[in-house]
DNA sequence: TCCTTGACGTA
DNA sequence: CGTACGTCAAGGAA
């Protein structure tokens, strides 16, 4: 910093510029999708940006009043009284900006008792003496007083937020005829309307001004009372206390004692991890640009951050230019690497198509860059390495073993996946890539490669060495900031799980393409006969595939009675249908239903008949980092949601059959999961007993609730504690409950009532789940599996209420995840280990199926159903039913 | 061409 | 006013 240049103290009061901005935008052109008002926040954010970039203070700061009561009100409750009841719109949003502020590295500041004109006065004191140039901004009049040589005030003018008049005493002078510190005299005498400060009456600013021209001080003024002559004159005598009170208030307290040093208001470098969280959160993008650009862009302002905060901000190393070695030069880097970097190498298997053709090793310094040709015996040390249980590194390693896997080079050691364990750390985050990772992680840029070269990148800039290199420095970035627990959870159930995904899909599942496309030929005719007969009815051809063109139809046309809005209109879903069908029945309707699922079917079919390989089998992509709660999903194509509750439907799971190498499909499901989970987490002593009675859970729960024994239990009962039983992990309320069964909301309140009154502890462990997420910011499964809850604390009651509900779900969904993980690792060792030629296809969340090889039923089903029952060790047992059959819908149970 | 919406399949 | 997903077609924006 130069001696020419004085630093710059900035100091905003928070509330009252986010006030201004509020009332500046539009308060309907500012919300999230979760419906909170963002405005305030934006207008104001906006506004920083401009000061920043404008005034480029070295030193900020914001200050915040903490409630509407002061010192100021205990002395005059009636002070500021006249304001409004602060809009709801508003209120939320101070919090979100203060976070939002935090993020950026700018303090707040607030103080107990006192306003934020009283911070900006104390530290713009402060701030002079310590040699600074002070520049304050606020919407308070009052802050006028503190103007002097060197503190000048920007205060926004009518015409919004963004244009800011700047007071200094030259300005004052011009504007009021006073010095600055006389104004509070002024705002005395004439009375501050916003404050509730009731003035001299008949006393305008003109007469003010001419009194303190004449005696120089409100004390002067009230000295000299007798002398002023006329209905004012009298006024002042009579009413001279309104302006003694005033001016008490109206002084600006300098002394507040702070626990902040100044230097501690430097500016610093802001946090792009928090940053972009909470700009997500509030759906700023424009904004966030502009934030980020902050740093590192060009120009003055990145400058002094520079220089200000530069040591807070280690340069980045750079990336080491990769080398190529062979033979025992190879095998003696890599020896060396790993004596450095203990916890593992960075390794990318660049892939092409399906086909290796090279590798990017790297080390804490060096990087290794390798053209990969099958059968070269130079490779040996990598392919050894490979092999060994040696740590390995990796990004998104799931594409990359199977691409390895392929060409037969034998794998093990996979350490970390650094995808895997950002998403560990935040699941649900919109980190997808190792670029993602390196910026969030690192706070660097990943270079990127040009996909229009010939030939591919070599340089420092991309390329497979560069990519290892950033997983390794990614990666250990990410473990530093995770849990014990969910390190477990990364190295003993999510690295072996990706490895079990990794056989699956290349393993695939036999379909047959015969099977489906004749069952697409006699959906197409089922289709063309429903159409045909849907369009005679109302008299004309739509595309029934078009809810906005079925809304016509409904509802103008054949002027139905509305039913559900949403955003385009009204809902032609299939509940609304129904519903329509009831009340209105019209033989289009069933049509339309009709030929709603012949459409969906034959979609799925289409899909499905596509997705065949030349070997006449359909090999899914499971994504691993796809939920928020632990389960895997899957896509392209989604096997997880093959059709099943209706007769048609299992057709199409007819069709995935046994592969030519096997005897039969096996299928297995753990039964009611979920349940036995709510069991072993609540300890509740009724549902433990269901459990381990053996007896048929609904039937025996619906005897507890109804008082009546087992046999007794109709199958109208059964089916209604069934749904409550399942409802309660979601959350489910008595008017859901009332919705989904058709029944009165007082029956289904009744329900509810009478099963937590045999299963109380269910309830308390529900409750609890949440509250305890409320206190840690997380929920977490029985292995540790931790899923963040911030809305948990939001005012906004849809967001609060909705993450409430997934809190109260997610350690369930979670823990039966984990315990499905566990028992596929186990049976793909077992398989492994015991050489059997039967293969793991598919996961559907509690299901697995499997291809059986000739002869090895027996110990399949044996394997299985231990491995998935010995799991985990729960309270309850983990029941497992095994199936057997030549095709997915005969293997069922 | 890309994006959002409604609808619907699964656990 | 029930959790967790992925896919498709339509329709509008670009």
């Amino acid at each position: 910093m130069s001696d020419a240049k004085k630093p710059t103290l900035m100091i905003i009061d928070g509330h009252s510029l986010a006030f201004r901005a509020f009332y500046a935008l539009p308060v309907h052109s500012f919300q999230t999708r979760g419906g909170q008002h963002t405005n305030a926040i934006h207008g104001f954010l906006s506004m920083l940006l401009l000061l920043l970039k404008n005034e480029n203070p070295t030193h900020l700061a914001v200050a915040f009043d903490i409630s509407r009561h002061s010192f100021r009100t205990r002395d005059y409750p009636e002070y500021k009284g006249t304001r409004n009841e602060t809009p709801p719109e508003f209120s939320g949003q101070v919090p979100l900006l203060q976070e939002a502020l935090a993020a950026m590295n700018i303090p707040t500041i607030t103080k107990e008792d006192y306003e934020a004109d009283d911070i900006l006065a104390t530290l713009s004191v402060r701030g002079r003496e310590a040699g600074y140039d002070v520049l304050l901004v606020s919407g308070d009049r009052d802050t006028i007083q503190l103007v002097n040589d060197d503190v000048t005030l920007l205060y926004p003018s009518a015409m919004g937020v963004s244009q800011l008049t700047r007071y200094d005493p030259v300005k004052v002078r011009e504007r009021y005829g006073i010095e600055p510190h006389q104004y509070p005299d002024i705002a005395a005498l004439v009375g501050e309307t916003s404050d509730n400060l009731i003035g001299i009456s008949k006393v305008g600013e003109k007469t003010a001004v001419k009194w303190l021209g004449l005696y120089g001080s409100l004390d002067g003024i009230l000295e000299h009372a007798e002398e002023i002559k006329g209905v004012v004159g009298n006024n002042l005598r009579e009413q001279k206390e309104n302006a003694i009170r005033n001016r008490r208030l109206n002084r600006l307290v300098t002394d507040v004692e702070l626990p902040v040093e100044l230097e501690a208001l430097q500016r610093a470098a802001i946090n792009h991890t928090s940053v972009r969280d909470i700009f997500d959160k509030l759906e700023f993008k424009s904004l966030l640009d502009r934030v980020l650009k902050l740093e590192g862009a060009d120009g003055p302002i990145a400058d002094q951050i520079l220089e200000v905060a530069g040591d807070l901000r280690p340069e980045a190393p750079a990336i080491p230019e990769p080398k190529e070695l062979l033979d025992e030069e190879l095998a003696h880097w890599i020896t060396q690497a790993q004596a450095a970097s203990p916890e593992g190498l960075g390794l990318t298997v660049e892939v092409q198509g399906e086909a290796i053709i090279g590798f990017g090793l790297a080390g804490p310094t060096e990087t290794i860059t390798l053209n990969w040709q099958p059968g070269r015996a130079d490779y040996a040390p990598l392919e050894a390495w490979l092999a060994s249980d040696a740590p390995k590194v990796m990004c998104d390693a799931k594409y990359q073993l199977k691409a390895l896997a392929r060409a037969g080079v034998a794998f093990n050691g996979l350490a970390v996946d650094a995808l895997v364990a950002g998403w560990l750390l935040r699941p649900g985050g919109p980190d997808k890539t190792l670029a993602d990772l390196v910026t969030r992680y690192l706070d660097e840029t990943l270079p990127v490669s040009d996909p229009n070269q010939l030939v591919p990148d070599e340089g420092p800039g991309g390329g497979a060495p560069a990519q290892a290199w950033f997983a390794l420095r990614a990666a250990a970035a990410i473990i530093t900031l995770l849990d014990d627990g969910s390190r477990r959870v990364l190295t003993d159930i999510e690295m072996p799980t990706l490895r079990a995904l990794v056989d699956m899909e290349l393993t695939g599942v036999s379909v047959s393409h015969e099977q489906l496309s004749q069952l697409s030929a006699q959906l197409a005719d089922r289709i063309a006969t429903l159409a045909a007969g849907a369009y005679a009815e109302i008299g004309r051809e739509v595309n029934l595939g078009s809810p906005k063109q079925l809304q016509e139809v409904l509802f103008d046309q054949l002027g139905m009675p509305k039913t559900r809005a949403n955003k385009t209109g009204y809902s032609t879903d299939a509940g609304s249908l129904a519903d329509l069908q009831e009340r209105n029945p019209h033989p289009f309707l069933d049509l339309l239903l009709q030929h709603r699922d012949a459409t969906k079917l034959r979609q799925i079919v289409e899909t499905l008949d596509k997705a065949i390989d030349a070997t006449g089998r359909i090999h899914t992509n499971y994504l691993q980092i796809g939920t928020t709660t632990g389960r895997i999903s899957s896509n392209d194509p989604n096997l997880q949601n093959i059709p099943v509750r209706t007769e048609e439907g299992r057709r199409i799971r007819a069709a995935f059959q046994a592969g030519a190498d096997a005897e039969s499909l096996l299928t297995a499901d753990y039964s009611q999961i979920e349940m036995r989970i709510m069991a072993h987490l609540s300890e509740d002593p009724g549902l433990i007993e269901a459990f381990n009675a053996g007896e048929d859970l609904h039937r025996f729960v619906g005897a507890r609730i109804f008082g009546v024994s087992p046999e007794e239990v109709s199958n109208e009962m059964r089916s209604k504690v069934k749904a409550m039983s399942y409802g309660l992990a979601y959350g489910l309320s008595a008017f859901g409950l009332s919705k989904q069964l058709r029944i009165e909301t007082a029956e289904a309140k009744q329900l509810m009532t009478d099963y937590f009154a045999r299963f109380g502890s269910v309830r308390d462990y529900l409750r609890n789940v949440v509250e305890q997420a409320r206190v840690d910011g997380y929920t977490e499964t029985i292995y540790g599996r931790r899923r963040p809850f911030p809305d948990l604390h939001s005012r906004n009651r849809v967001l609060r209420e909705n993450a409430e509900r997934a809190a109260l779900n997610a350690p369930i969904q979670g823990s039966a995840a984990d315990i499905m993980k566990i028992a596929m690792i186990n049976i793909a060792r077992d398989l492994a280990d015991q050489q059997l030629a039967s293969r793991m296809m598919l996961q559907v969340h509690d299901e697995l199926i499997f291809d059986v090889a000739p002869g090895e039923w027996e110990p399949l089903q044996a394997l299985v159903t231990h491995r998935m029952s010995t799991a985990a060790d729960l309270l309850v047992p983990l029941d497992v039913q095994v199936g057997r059959g030549p095709n997915w819908d005969a293997a069922a149970h």
